[in-house]
DNA sequence: GGTGCCTCCGTAAACGTTTACGAAAATTCG
DNA sequence: CGAATTTTCGTAAACGTTTACGGAGGCACC
């Protein structure tokens, strides 16, 4: 593999001048520099990574933590690749690469953390699954490595992150089933530790309670890992005593289980029961079409990338970059799942 | 950030006994050896990965590259997470670390891969969505990059693979429908480019023409991606002249279009149309059951795994070690989308 | 006590870059 | 034409490791 020094030996100028022409140094002849960048085209030279870390203190790298939530079905993976080519779309542009690691399950996680920041293999890290107290943050905090995390947490140590607009997704689902006649509205969320059902349970909450209507925590129904995509949910909800009449996902899995469950009921979505989801393309294969709210992914992609950029100084101009926090808005995609409440 | 010289200084020894020590080399007491691991564990010290890259020439990363198929639905993302998981699994014995990393779409991406590979960001490569002559793979075989492709490919540089067993599934799916009384059994397949769909096609028509079966290319289906998830091939087959008593996918998200195309017609799965699939778990939400083909994929991401390990000579001991090339076998899941055919 | 052999450790070079510094060359100016 | 200034380039250090080499001690042996 050609090296600077191989490079410079075969022009007869110093690797320091190569050095130059190929980074747009100033001092350096434009005649000299034309002629580097040939050679360089022609040998097919490229920069050494380790070389260029090990001397600038940064890897180009930035890390994306996704942990192999290794309860049954993976939910969040037709999500992620989205997101991810939303942001290797802006990291390409400052000459990162988006390097997605798989973490270990949460337990284990900090030790993950702990080789990949003592090994230097990133310069920033994205956090996703961000539960509602979470070491992680912590730990990346007090040893000061630039990230952002995808969804919030109560852990604050003034971090950018992005995150779906829960709470608007929350309130317009209940406005939006409210005047449809609906009075019993259950709301499905995600295991207690993220910090995701947190935020929506105090929106569901808040906008229950605005509507005058009474809060049941028996309406919140904990999705289970265990039950295959829902279809036990499905049996659960009906046969509640006081059973609701609409539902709420907070995730686009579960809603296909609902449906499956529903059907071997023999019970029809949307006319049994009402149904709302937030969900990726895939929700357009249900039958009745889900009412869904959904998300430009790859804009939320291309955000994270921006938060990651002002979390490093050299790559950007700015000198107090702005603290990113936000909530992505979303899209109703109307289907035939909710309708009117008869009776 | 501590660096050995740090841990040396902090010790009182040189940074050469103290590599030594951390690296299990034998000429080190180990009384001294105890004395380092234990001072490297108090100051929390971990290697920094550039220098080391930079002394031994390898970076202990090992990249997955994923195409971002622009191409409407993606097709593969429950697939790959679980793969990637079973990956990951296997490298941390030996102190890899996967990285996944967006390729642009393919007209780019030898560009893409001159970066990577020239920047030697990572020791070796898996390639996915190979295609029939896949560039490359000669690219990276020219350049002696150490590499596994998940799919076959007629470019044949000696490269290790691994591969689903289509031929395996092709071969079941047609007898069973056979079986069943089926004569008239359409095949669905992905874009031309992609190996897959030769390798499928001619496993189809070598077991129609064993069974004695004509073989009828109107029969053989192309999915098209903008149709969103199959559900105009529906309409597709079940308006054709002489129309197909059954139908093989060979991916998981377009049996759901069919459903759904079909529930749109007034139509079932299994009674008016039979239906096989390769599927994940999500199968398991169709109603009626889907039957399907169904993939360890966390073992074949172990295989994977151990087949880059092969590649790099320095983390196994074999002399020769085998040219891996397996496709991974299938289990079937019954289901009740491929009942016998009456009239 | 000299010789030889281990065991253990320190020294220093090397990996491929970038960059501060200063020297050389080119240009401008009086 | 010489001096002052600017432009351009070469030198060398530095980043954090690993590792080949050799030296210093300890021990056993004759």
């Amino acid at each position: 593999m050609t090296s600077i020094k191989d490079l410079a030996q075969h022009l007869g100028i110093s690797i320091g001048t190569v050095s130059r022409a190929l980074n747009d140094k100033l001092d350096v002849k434009p005649a000299t520099r034309e002629r580097v960048l040939k050679a360089a085209q022609e040998l097919g030279y490229v920069p050494n990574q380790a070389g260029r870390s090990l001397r600038q203190g940064s890897t180009g790298l930035v890390g994306f933590v996704l942990e192999t939530s290794s309860e049954g079905m993976m939910q969040g993976d037709l999500f992620f690749i989205r997101v991810f080519d939303g942001m290797q779309s802006v990291f390409s542009e400052y000459g990162l690469h988006l390097m997605v690691m798989m973490s270990p399950s949460s337990e284990k996680s900090d030790a993950y953390l702990e080789k990949i920041v003592g090994r230097r293999l990133a310069d920033a890290l994205v956090l996703s699954s961000t539960r509602r107290v979470d070491p992680r943050i912590d730990f990346l905090a007090d040893r000061k490595i630039p990230f952002v995390t995808l969804g919030r947490s109560q852990t604050d140590r003034g971090q950018p992150w992005l995150d779906l607009d829960f709470e608007g997704i929350i309130a317009d689902a209940v406005d939006r089933l409210h005047a449809r006649g609906h009075r019993r509205i259950a709301l499905s969320l995600p295991r207690p530790a993220l910090n995701l059902r947190y935020v929506m349970l105090d929106a569901y909450r808040e906008q229950i309670t605005r509507l005058g209507l009474p809060f049941n925590d028996r309406l919140v129904i904990e999705t289970d890992p265990g039950d295959n995509g829902g279809v036990a949910l499905a049996h659960h909800i009906m046969e509640m005593d006081d059973r609701p009449s609409a539902v709420i996902f907070s995730d686009h899995i579960h809603p296909f289980g609902l449906y499956r469950g529903l059907a071997d009921m023999g019970m029809t979505p949307g006319r049994d029961l009402a149904i709302l989801g937030i969900a990726t393309r895939l929700a357009s294969l249900l039958s009745p079409n889900l009412t869904h709210y959904r998300f430009h992914l790859h804009d939320l992609g291309r955000r994270i990338a921006q938060a990651v950029i002002y979390g490093l100084p050299h790559l950007h101009k700015e000198k107090k970059p702005p603290l990113i926090r936000e909530r992505v808005p979303f899209t109703l995609i109307e289907g035939d799942s909710d309708a009117e409440m008869k009776g």
